[in-house]
RNA sequence: UCCUCAGUAGCUCAAUGGUAGAGCAUCCGGCUGUUAACCGGAGGGUUGUAGGUUCGAGUCCUACCUGAGGAG
């Protein structure tokens, strides 16, 4: 497994890679659709294909508390039972910590917390996100991190980088150790920078974690309500102290206009739950903006959700065809809702890849802003 | 023809004689490593009609109208 560069823009930061995995490669930089449970929530494995979706994003902490890790090994890993033949990454379960506040209890050892599900009690640690990680057999891992919240104060926010970058030692070393039961693949895994609003942490951070040395390397914590002119900017930062030739993966973001700006300022890879989410909540991305179509003013609206778009859904639904079964509370409607929306992410970062190809991603990023101004 | 019960928001229903509310529907927002087909907000009423009692009536009384059930 390796990663290549094959394109760099002139006038940005932006580049074109390639991450070989041993279920294929990957073309950054890339969006990952967020498949939290084993599934990309309202469409199949096969309509992912027919998006040429090139990698999703799984979850440590949903797949352990249900089905369970062991039982995923036991058939084969995660690529089997979900039959998904493409690459794979699983997220460590730190964000579903953050996310889920009142059922945590954070100690330098890990988190202990509750299950939503029957409300026992469960103990998520570096050692055991790797164990659960690697029975899972996702081509990239994450360390298990801590995603601390907007605002936190610079002692917080370096305690937390602290305890981070220590669970990132023990995430790697544990990740290394010949006796844990494997799939027949090869593994990457990935470390977190944290450090909140506070540059100098995020610089510590990133030093640190370069000099443990990792395949590729993420930024996490970010997009969690902080304003958007500090995130771009702590991402400008994040990826001028990353090495060039890593893959480097902001986490959990973002609207176009984030992956248009980040990418420009070097990053490699994207999640994000918001045209998935989104989607089945009637919000529809759209080449000038977004369109919601729960709306009246679409009640009888013959157009497609984006008259530019080529999908399958735009090339043959109405979107009063599409309000009707949002109201009606069709699973259709979360169907080609989604569809639609990964389509649109999908589409628009492999035209980011063109225009980085041609040197042109500065003209396509005005073009994106004049769009979505006329929209 | 008589008896009983019921008429309150678009719908289904609340409201010891004391500021008429809820759920759903409608309309509009929001969602950034998914506890999310979710969450939030708003609009919407001459309480069937006309009288009466009362400081005060959706509530009590009278008549009428409409509907359901029963008797004949």
């Amino acid at each position: 497994m390796r990663f290549e560069l094959i394109a760099q823009d002139t006038r940005t930061r932006a580049r074109v890679g390639r991450i070989f995995t041993d279920h294929g490669e990957i073309l950054t930089p890339v969006f990952m659709p967020v498949g939290t449970a084993g599934t990309v929530k309202a469409v199949n494995q096969e309509q992912l294909e027919d998006l040429e979706t090139e990698i999703l994003l799984s979850n440590t902490y949903h797949l352990y508390l249900r089905p369970g890790h062991e039982l995923i090994y036991e058939l084969g890993g995660l690529h089997k039972f979900m039959a998904w033949d493409h690459p794979i990454l699983t997220d460590s379960g730190g964000y579903q910590v953050f996310s889920q506040a009142r059922l945590r209890e954070i100690s330098e050892d890990g988190v202990r917390f509750r299950s939503p599900l029957d409300g026992s009690e469960h103990f998520l640690s570096p050692e055991k996100a790797m164990e659960i990680q690697v029975c899972l057999g996702a081509d990239i891992v994450m360390a298990f991190d801590e995603c601390i919240p907007y605002p936190s104060d610079l002692p917080q926010a370096r305690e937390s980088m602290e305890r981070t970058l220590r669970w990132a030692r023990r995430s790697k070393e544990e990740f290394d150790q010949p006796g844990l039961k494997r799939l027949a693949h090869q593994q990457w895994l990935f470390g977190i920078g944290q450090g909140g609003v506070y540059p100098e942490l995020r610089k510590a951070c990133i030093d640190r974690l370069v000099e443990i040395e990792f395949p590729g390397y993420a930024i996490g914590g970010l997009s969690v309500g902080e304003p958007k002119p500090l995130m771009y900017q702590l991402v400008e930062q994040s990826t001028e102290w990353l090495p060039d030739h890593r893959p480097r993966y902001l986490m959990g973001v973002g609207t176009p206009a984030d992956l248009v700006e980040c990418i420009a300022l070097g990053v490699d890879m994207f999640d994000c739950v918001m045209p998935t989410r989104n989607g089945r909540n009637g919000w529809l991305f759209t080449r000038t903006g977004h369109i919601v179509i729960k709306n009246a003013q679409y009640k009888r609206d013959q157009q497609p959700i984006d008259p530019a778009c080529r999908c399958r859904v735009c090339r043959r639904y109405t979107r009063a065809y599409l309000r009707h079964l949002f109201h009606a509370n069709e699973i259709l409607s979360a169907m080609l809702n989604t569809y639609h929306n990964l389509h649109f992410y999908l589409d628009m970062v492999r035209q980011i890849r063109d225009a980085i190809a041609f040197k042109k991603l500065a003209d396509y990023i005005m073009e994106f802003k004049a769009r979505q101004e006329t929209g």
